[in-house]
This record gives C-alpha cells, sequence and structure tokens, in this order.
RNA sequence: GGGUCGGUAGCUCAGCUGGCAGAGCAGGGGACUCUUAAUCCCAAGAUCGAAGGUUCGAAUCCUUCUCGGCCCA
C-alpha cells in the first residue's frame, strides 16, 4: 500500500511536528497574494525597462511581492536554496538566504518537500544567469503534501494514471494544461459566434422520460419520488425544437449527452454535444453556419484555418466540398443503396466487401459499414455529406424533389464525423410515420431505433416553423484542433473501468 | 471479438541466448550563498501484474488469467 510508504512516512511525520509546535499549514484560511508570477516578471521586465540600459540596482530599483503557488523544485547549496514556485501562470524562482532570512525560517524553508504549497513575500529580482526571482523576507506553509510527485522530467507517463489522478497529470505535464486551455478557448469562441448572431443559451433536461434525437441506446435512471424510470438524455433535440415551437427563434445548447456504448479513441460514454436551431432557416444555412462556427474556434484554439491532423494539411477555408452520400457509396465499394431496397438485397450486394458477419445487419447498417470503411476515411479535408435517405434520417425533411432523400448532411474532417445537421422535419403527420417506422426497426432488433415521442408530436402539431437545426460533436472537433488523436486527451476525466482487480 | 506490444523501486526506464534485481529522478544522511534536469560523497528503497508449469536454477522460456496501449473487425 502507498500508505505505508517511506517517503508518505516522513512527509506525515513533518506534518506532525509542525502541529505539535503550532504551525498546522492547514488551520491557513487564506493568503492575500499581490502578485502571480507571470506579474512579478513582468514588472521585473518593466523595471529593466525604465532603468534603460543602465545597470540594474537591484537593491534600489527591487520592488515587494507576494506570491503564492506549489513547490516544484529546490536546489539546496547550504546555505542558501533556489526553489521554483508554480501557480496558475506559471512559474516564478524563489531564493532563501541563511544570513538573508534568518536561521529559523530558513532551516525550516530546507525542510520542505516538492509538492507543498506555499506563500513568500520577498524582493523581486533578476538573478546574475538572468532569472526572475524573489528574495524571501518571510514564508509560510499553506498545505503541506503528503504525497511525492512523478518524475520531473519526464513527468507521468503511465496512461491510466494520467487519466485516474488527471491532478498529477496536470501539475507535471504542462502541455496537458495547454491542450486544456485551449479547449476552453474553443468553447468561449462557440459561445460568442452564438450570442454575436443573436441565439438564446438555453439549458434542457438532461433526465428525459423518453429518449430521442438520435439512434442510440441510452442509459436508464429511477426517481425514487416519481417512482419513474428516467433516461439520461442522448441528445437535446426535440427539447429544442419543442423551445423553436414556442417562438424561441435561435436558440442553442452546450451540454453534455450520453450514449449507452463502447469506449474507444473516439467514443466516450458522456460527451459534450452543441445544438443550435433557427427557425425560418434550412440545411444550406446550417452549412454556412457550421463552416464559420468550426473557422471561429480554429482561430481561438490555433490562430489559423490551416491545422495539421495525423500528418495531414487541413485547411478550414470555406466553402467546404459537398458529396452526396449514396453517390459516395456508388463510388468507392460499388454499392448503389439507392437502388436496393431490402435487407436481404443489400447482404447480396455487400457479400464481397469483407463486411465481417452481416447477417444482423439491415439495408440501414450495412449503408453505414459502407460508408464508414470506405468512404469516410477519405474525407480529409473538410466536407459535408448530404442528402441522406429517408429510412435513417427520422427527423429530417425530405428534398422536395427527391422525397426519398432528406435536407441533411454530416461534416467530416481529418476522416472523422463530427456532426450533424438538417432542415427539420416540421410535418407532424409524416413524423409520426416515421416514428412508427422506427418502432417497427426497434421490434426487429434494432436497439438504436428512435422511440415514439406522443408528447413531442403534440408540440409539433401546434406548428414548427420551417427550421434548421445543426448538432456537433465538440470532443471530437476539439480533439481535431489541437491534434490529439484520442478522444480522452480533451476530456479532463474520461470514463475508466474501475480500479483494483 | 481478432492481432500485436507492454505491466520491474513513489515516478521514468534498463535488464541480451535462463545464473546474486540495476540506473536516473524523488526520498534519507553529509558538503556547498547565482542555482535552474544544480553538482559531489554515503546509505536505503523491489511479492519483477497474478497463478501454474519446465528447469539444479525463471523478471527472462511455456500455459492460463488480468490490466493497459496500438492496429483490425
Amino acid at each position: 500500500m502507498a500508505s505505508d510508504d517511506e517517503q508518505v512516512r516522513n512527509r506525515k511525520a513533518k506534518l506532525d511536528h509542525l502541529k505539535d509546535a503550532g504551525n498546522d499549514p492547514f488551520a491557513v484560511h487564506r493568503f492575500p497574494r499581490t502578485h502571480t508570477s507571470a506579474q512579478v516578471v513582468t514588472q521585473i521586465e518593466a523595471a529593466e525597462e525604465a532603468a534603460g540600459d543602465a545597470d540594474m540596482d537591484w537593491d534600489a530599483a527591487g520592488f515587494e511581492v507576494t506570491v503564492c503557488g506549489r513547490l516544484m523544485a529546490m536546489r539546496d547549496q547550504g546555505k542558501s536554496i533556489w526553489a521554483d514556485l508554480h501557480d496558475d501562470a506559471g512559474k516564478i524562482q524563489l531564493w532563501a538566504g541563511k544570513k538573508q532570512l534568518g536561521d529559523d525560517a530558513f532551516d525550516a524553508f530546507s525542510d520542505l518537500d516538492i509538492g507543498d504549497i506555499i506563500g513568500a513575500t520577498g524582493h523581486a529580482f533578476r538573478t546574475r544567469r538572468g532569472e526572475p526571482t524573489v528574495e524571501l523576507s518571510e514564508w509560510r506553509l499553506l498545505a503541506k503534501s503528503l504525497r511525492p510527485l512523478p518524475e520531473k522530467f519526464h513527468g507521468l507517463q503511465d496512461i491510466q494514471l494520467r487519466y485516474r489522478r488527471r491532478y498529477l497529470d496536470l501539475i507535471v505535464n504542462p502541455d496537458v494544461r495547454e491542450i486544456f486551455a485551449r479547449r476552453t478557448a474553443a468553447i468561449r469562441a462557440m459561445r460568442s459566434f452564438f450570442d454575436d448572431r443573436d441565439f438564446q443559451e438555453v439549458t434542457t433536461p438532461m433526465m428525459q422520460p423518453l429518449y430521442g434525437g438520435a439512434n442510440a441506446r441510452p442509459f436508464t435512471t429511477h426517481h425514487n419520488t416519481l417512482d419513474m424510470d428516467l433516461y439520461l438524455r442522448i441528445a437535446p433535440e426535440l427539447y429544442l425544437k419543442r423551445l423553436v415551437i414556442g417562438g424561441l427563434e435561435r436558440v442553442y445548447e452546450i451540454g453534455r449527452v450520453f450514449r449507452n456504448e463502447g469506449i474507444d479513441a473516439l467514443h466516450n460514454p458522456e460527451f459534450t454535444i452543441m445544438e443550435a436551431y433557427m427557425a425560418y432557416a434550412d440545411y444550406e444555412d446550417m452549412m454556412e453556419l457550421f463552416e464559420g462556427l468550426v473557422c471561429e474556434m480554429a482561430v481561438a484554439v490555433n490562430g489559423s484555418l490551416q491545422f495539421t491532423y495525423r500528418d495531414n494539411e487541413i485547411s478550414l477555408e470555406p466553402p467546404w466540398q459537398r458529396v452526396s452520400l449514396l453517390d459516395a457509396i456508388r463510388e468507392a465499394p460499388g454499392v448503389d443503396f439507392g437502388e436496393i431496397s431490402g435487407d436481404e438485397e443489400a447482404r447480396e450486394a455487400c457479400a464481397d466487401l469483407e463486411l465481417g458477419d452481416m447477417t444482423q445487419d439491415n439495408w440501414a447498417a450495412l449503408l453505414d459499414k459502407c460508408f464508414d470503411r470506405f468512404v469516410a476515411p477519405t474525407l480529409i479535408q473538410p466536407t459535408f455529406v448530404i442528402d441522406y435517405p429517408v429510412q435513417i434520417s427520422p427527423l429530417a425533411k425530405r428534398l422536395p424533389d427527391r422525397p426519398h432523400l432528406t435536407a441533411r448532411f454530416e461534416p467530416h474532417i481529418g476522416g472523422e464525423e463530427i456532426g450533424n445537421a438538417f432542415s427539420e422535419l416540421n410535418d407532424p403527420i409524416d413524423q409520426r410515420e416515421r416514428f412508427e417506422a422506427q418502432v417497427r426497426a426497434g421490434a426487429c432488433g434494432d436497439e438504436e431505433a428512435h422511440p415514439l415521442d406522443e408528447d413531442y408530436l403534440l408540440a409539433m402539431e401546434y406548428g414548427l416553423p420551417p427550421t434548421g437545426g445543426i448538432g456537433m460533436g465538440v470532443d471530437r472537433v476539439i480533439m481535431l484542433l489541437t491534434g490529439c488523436t484520442n478522444l480522452r486527451e480533451v476530456i479532463l476525466f474520461p470514463q475508466l473501468r474501475p480500479e483494483e482487480g
């Protein structure tokens, strides 16, 4: 057990001594700092600027600062100790001199451990070697760290430990901090994009009496007082469209959805989705909106519309290319799903494609497999895959000239699907028939089939204006923009198998 | 589900065709007032993922299991 480790025992013993001497670090409630590490550096540079070419007299030009953070390195030279203090803004070097600080405070300082949280006051200056530094005149321990940190040079490499103890990952791996800062910038850009266009940000239920808005299996939970089962949402779609019916003409939501499916490099059971709906707009408008949104996110993350993903140079410069779903599959594996309707017929057409066991696959599943296997990996530059068959698009509006197809698109970048969008189906009669077809598919074993939602149909019968909607897999877009190849690198606490066993 | 690579000290990693379990960092003791992956000296730290097998002898070879990475389905 780690708790018996020698290093932990040493640190606990130090803590006990502090408590016995009336210096319990955990009794400290607050610490007023005057400067972050970055502010100290900036002010040192400003002092140098003011002094011009003259030699700096730091005794005169130095200034008093109070900083706080985590001790990340100690270089003990006997009567002089150099230490690195890290805070949210960066790092600043501390210097403790035995003569300058006094014997007691100096000895106590040398007793600190890497990982301890301290506050310190002193004179800011730059060393002869050029390092911005605070010469300590006073310091205090604000929290004792009882466990040793991972190695300072290589950081934490163990993938499982990095995710299970993400705090350690963040403490010792600076590039991880950077990725999540970029994630935050991307989401901030997304909000301002919609806010600038007069969209209203809303929150809708995560616990729903009936799930819908996507084809996926849900998680189930139970409310005790109401004594009813509830589903964790797989999408916010049907609630957002209720709001459009209610007259909120432009709405968006950024939030978590939950899908009860496998976990791999591109799937986490809970992930962040963005959905937006715009009354009186269609899927062509949504393509433009989607392009603009991703471009603004890219600029926020990378400062550019160009980026590299898996050695591919990708440009987000609009307009993005478009390909018809059925045309693309007719070209690549050479199956014309537009000419095939039955499940058996589809299986025959795919017989030579080495798609594995097809006995459970219906027409829609095989179309999906063909696309995922032969077409999606080739869509490196941003591409809208358009015009999905009505059978696999139960919430999308039909194309007027080709009613077997819908006004729907899925954007693909770097070979990955990053969203789904369409002109929303607003005919409640057609919607009921689509739901009924889904229920039939469910009865035939399709576990991801959409359930029939009477409450949503009731809302639709009051009148949903013609509306365009988009959904985006936010984590996936951030993954692409940051060059990560695993979703878990952009989710702070990805789902893992429980520890032990 | 299949293939493949891996699990060795708190952390990062060596350990070859079987022959005393190693280093660096961190930690302990000591020296050192411009260091910054500080440096130098000393001592300590291991159920080698688990179980079985082969062998005089297994971290190493074999089998099974387990956990994880990557690739494929």
